[in-house]
RNA sequence: GGGGGAAUUCCAGAGCGGUCAAAUGGGGCAGACUGUAAAUCUGUUGUCUUCGACUUCGGUGGUUCGAAUCCACCUUCCCCCA
């Protein structure tokens, strides 16, 4: 099977410009691609490893992805879909966040030998001057079409700046510079990005005369229509720091039945076969393709290492036995003891597993609360300095959060 | 440029001088049931040294014994006319 039609039995191409003009240009490794990242936040996220998954399908097809950095949109800020204004970044900030995303993303694509560019916006977009900017493009855009477009419909009822406004002419940009300097055909996004997309193959088109191609995937939303990778405690990340290995095999080990399979699909590496054959389970046994799917992308993202930890941590914490070591896991500085005590309040709010003490007591008030494996029902209780010692106490808060607590 | 309206706890949205830490719904968290799923039912959802105290209702001042509620100014947003 040829990596167009890939994508599309794995349910990932949303919207295609050109059908297939597109498919003649992937499946023959012509490709020169790009997906542009826009750096609001210091890690990459679920949503981003979507599109990294697709660039490297792309490329192990012997296509050329670009992985864009964001660094001069990001200045502007996308009003696609948002309902309220993004917040300004500073210039130093975007920086930070470009390099942090740089690293992440050289550890799934191979960036080796012109195999794959990587560039940042800010190196054109910054020094644009704007009249100039206006006569030589601004006249290619329709404000007409512009506002008819899906992404801006929301804004337009809540107010939409002006700045924003301008996203899509950046972009546009991006493809049109990329176009003519580094033989970029073709740009890929989230479906969400679509008018945007448009704009730049329309501007191509206008200014050059010539095709451009635009392709977007699939948003991954959960069977409730809400985007997937988000949690209450907000983005799933990428970095390991933000969100453990353990924690990121739980979001997947938990997603709901409806989502399994479609999630396997689309963000795992396995053969459609073997996929193809995990359709038919039912009940029970959907729990299997959950460990698969938990395993497979924590696999992707953290290494086969860290992914055996986890997998091994939460079967030893879910059906007894098993290591433990690998669950999230806070150090108790000397401080937090006093006269060699530690409330179990204290000890909640200190592995922030609640955000006040107030919380933490209704927690235990109404029996959410394990050390050891001993419910507790006196949110008077103390624990000494010595149980912690070694591997610590495993604190479980209801039936699915677990924690470690030890001291040096 | 002119006129009108709005800003409430995570969100939506009541409240219009004391009985308001603030109705109701959503969301979150926990309990029961279960498959580490969904649905359902129950409890809970500002902070703290929790039978009590303290800080909240865009901001700053003011009126009052007392303000989320009244007044002034400021900020932001929406709508209508140009």
């Amino acid at each position: 099977m040829q990596i167009y039609e890939e994508l599309k039995a794995r349910g990932l191409i949303a919207q295609v410009t050109d059908e297939e003009q597109i498919r003649e240009l992937v499946n023959n490794g012509r490709a020169t691609f790009y997906i542009g990242f826009d750096c609001t936040a210091d890690s990459l996220h679920v949503g981003h490893f979507m599109a990294l998954c697709l660039m490297k399908r792309l490329q192990m097809a012997g296509n050329r992805p670009i992985a864009l950095i964001g660094g001069g949109t990001t200045m502007v800020g996308d009003p696609s879909g948002r309902s309220d204004m993004r917040q300004m970044l500073t210039p130093e900030t975007i920086q930070h966040n470009a390099g942090c995303f740089k690293k992440q993303m050289e550890k799934f694509i191979d960036f080796s030998e012109g195999k794959a560019l990587m560039l940042n916006n800010a190196d054109w977009l910054l020094g644009l001057n704007y009249v100039e900017l206006l006569r030589d493009v601004g006249a290619c855009f329709s404000v007409n079409n512009m506002l008819r477009a899906e992404c801006y419909k929301q804004r337009m009822e809540k107010g939409l700046s002006f700045l924003e406004f301008n996203y899509m002419i950046m972009q546009s940009y991006d493809f049109y510079h990329m176009f003519q300097t580094v033989g970029c055909n073709m740009q890929c996004g989230g479906n969400d990005q679509w008018s945007n997309m448009l704009g730049g193959t329309e501007l191509i088109r206008r200014k050059l005369g010539k095709d451009a191609h635009a392709m977007t995937i699939t948003l991954l939303l959960t069977s409730e229509g809400k985007k997937m990778g988000k949690t209450q405690a907000g983005a799933v990340w990428l970095d390991p720091n933000k969100t453990t290995p353990y924690d990121f095999y739980q979001y997947w080990r938990n997603v709901e039945d409806a989502d399994v399979l479609k999630c396997i699909r689309m963000l795992t590496f396995l053969p459609l076969e073997e996929i193809d054959a995990m359709d038919g389970w039912e009940g029970s046994q959907l729990n299997k393709a959950k460990e698969i799917l938990a395993y497979e992308l924590t696999k992707l993202v953290h290494g086969e290492e860290e992914a055996a930890k986890a997998q091994e941590t939460a079967k030893g914490l879910f059906t007894g036995g098993g290591s433990v070591v690998n669950m999230p896991a806070t150090e108790l500085p000397a401080a937090k003891f006093e006269d060699g005590k530690i409330g179990v309040l204290s000890l909640l709010v200190a592995c922030g597993l609640c955000a006040s003490n107030g919380e933490a007591r209704r927690l235990v008030q109404q029996g959410g609360v394990s050390v050891n494996d001993r419910k507790v029902s006196d949110a008077a209780e103390t624990l000494g300095q010595e149980d912690f010692a070694g591997d610590g106490v495993i604190i479980k808060k209801g039936k699915k959060v677990f924690h470690r607590a030890y001291t040096k």
